[in-house]
RNA sequence: GGUGGGGUACCCAAGCGGCCAAAGGGAACAGACUGUAAAUCUGUCGGCUUCGCCUUCGAAGGUUCGAAUCCUUCCCCCACCA
């Protein structure tokens, strides 16, 4: 299998340009490629981990991946698929944000020469596209990049128009980000040989704009394929829960949290899941596919360690994998969510302050619905009083421990 | 800059002087059923010292016994025109 035929049988593949020209291209040596990445959150989350998991692949299949992390093109706001204009961040936040990624980027890809072979060609590159953005000129730009594009083209692209048809309008600063994401493109085209752009579907017609500005200014050609946009069997976006997105970063969602969220996938999402968030072989995969009813656990167990693994470290995955099945079978684990608090306290506070109800009227509701434990017992007094270290659970999938607190 | 239309709870969206903590839908949450799944049914869905009180309907003032609803000023958004 060549690089293309495996992203495409794992489902990484929604579009590409001329799909022999690409596969050729990737069959006859190794390339370097890129995926850009804005840092307008605090870190990536579940809904990044496509692309990544494609450089990932392909890094392993032996070309280069280079991750632009987008300090210039974040100041701007990317308008594709958004239908609202993206409030400015402050460039200390970007230069934070940005710094998060890279770390975390630096867990699915190796950065450095490998031990051994010719393994460093191969090492990625991650850089910041603010280097370059930075410091230009505009008239400059314009000159030399704004009389490559077409308004007409860019009025009438998908994502541009629909935002006009919404009565929503965008800013032309917005709309010069597409001119900002090609120029990228061809930067990384000169500097490093890069050849490839890959991106989230809904970037198609940015990543485009990239491998015309490389023909006509260049006359080389350019490659570029986009990774589906993963929504979960019900519909909605992937990587978001009620509670806002699926970081990877553990300050900011803990590997017992992120393990739960991938155990508790749908059925039906299972197998694609697999091929996509995991580097299980797929026979191993097709075999995990074949289980029916409560077993498909066992599958969604799989998938939870492996992804918990690539974000957190096998040690903090297999922590994650016993503290839940230490929870759910009704014990409580060193390593499931634990808050300190002083005993005796009402439940209402116990709920409020461990975090996992957000007001007293909320906890007041969840003991009159039945949803409110204590350990096995249901809680049916709002006033009761909880007088030693035990689990409370709202529902019955979040739990924490209560432990006592610093004896001061 | 002109004209017109808007800003209501997480989102969409009713309300247009008291019966409004505010219809309806969606999302979300809980219960039943299960497998820490889906679907389905039921319930909940501003806060609190919870049979009562407090704070919300872009912001600030005002009229009124009483305002999300009327008036004034301001801020923001959108459309058409320029």
């Amino acid at each position: 299998m060549n690089a293309i035929e495996l992203l495409h049988a794992r489902g990484f593949i929604q579009q590409t340009t001329d799909l022999d020209e690409l596969s050729a291209h990737f069959e006859s040596g190794s390339r370097t490629f890129y995926v850009g990445f804005d840092p307008t959150g605090p870190s990536l989350h579940v809904g990044h981990m496509v692309p990544v998991m494609a450089m990932a692949w392909l890094q392993r299949l032996g070309h280069r991946p280079i991750a632009v992390l987008g300090g210039g093109t974040a100041l701007i706001g990317d308008p594709s698929g958004k239908d609202q204009t993206r409030e400015m961040l402050t460039a200390e936040d970007i230069a934070y944000n940005r710094d998060r990624f890279r770390e975390q980027l630096s867990r699915y890809l190796h950065l450095d020469s490998q031990a051994g072979g010719d393994a460093s060609e191969t090492a990625a590159i991650l850089i910041d596209n603010g280097d370059w953005l930075l410091p230009l000129n505009y008239v400059e730009f314009l000159r030399d990049i704004g009389r490559y594009f077409s308004i007409n083209r860019m009025l009438s692209a998908e994502g541009t128009r629909q935002r006009l048809d919404r009565d929503q309008g965008m800013s032309f600063i917005e709309f010069n980000y597409h001119l900002l994401q090609s120029y990228d493109f061809l930067v990384l085209h000169d500097k490093y040989d890069c050849t490839i752009q890959f991106g989230g579907d809904d970037q198609w017609f940015n990543i485009l704009g990239g491998v015309q500005l490389i023909r006509k200014s260049r006359a080389k050609k350019a490659h570029a394929a986009t990774v589906p946009l993963i929504t979960t069997a019900d519909g909605k976006k992937m990587g978001k829960t009620e509670s806002g997105a699926v970081w990877l970063d553990a300050e900011q969602l803990s590997p017992y949290d992120y393990y739960q969220y991938w155990i508790n996938v749908q059925d039906a999402d299972v197998a694609r899941f697999l091929k996509l968030y995991t580097f299980l072989e797929l026979d191993k995969i097709d075999e995990l596919s074949r289980l029916q009813g409560a077993e498909i656990r066992s599958a969604k167990a799989v998938l939870a360690f492996e992804a918990t693994r690539l974000a957190h470290g096998e040690a903090e995955a297999l922590a994650a994998q016993n503290a839940a099945q230490k929870v759910f079978s009704g014990q409580g684990a060193q390593n499931m969510p634990t808050h300190s608090t002083h005993f005796p306290i009402g439940v209402l506070d116990a709920f409020v302050d461990s975090g996992l109800l957000k007001s007293k009227g909320e906890a007041r509701r969840l003991i009159k619905m039945g949803g409110a434990r204590i350990g096995t017992s249901k809680v049916t007094d709002p006033e009761q009083m909880i007088s030693e270290p035990c689990i409370i659970w709202a529902g019955k999938k979040r739990a924490v421990q209560l432990v006592d607190g610093l004896a001061t």
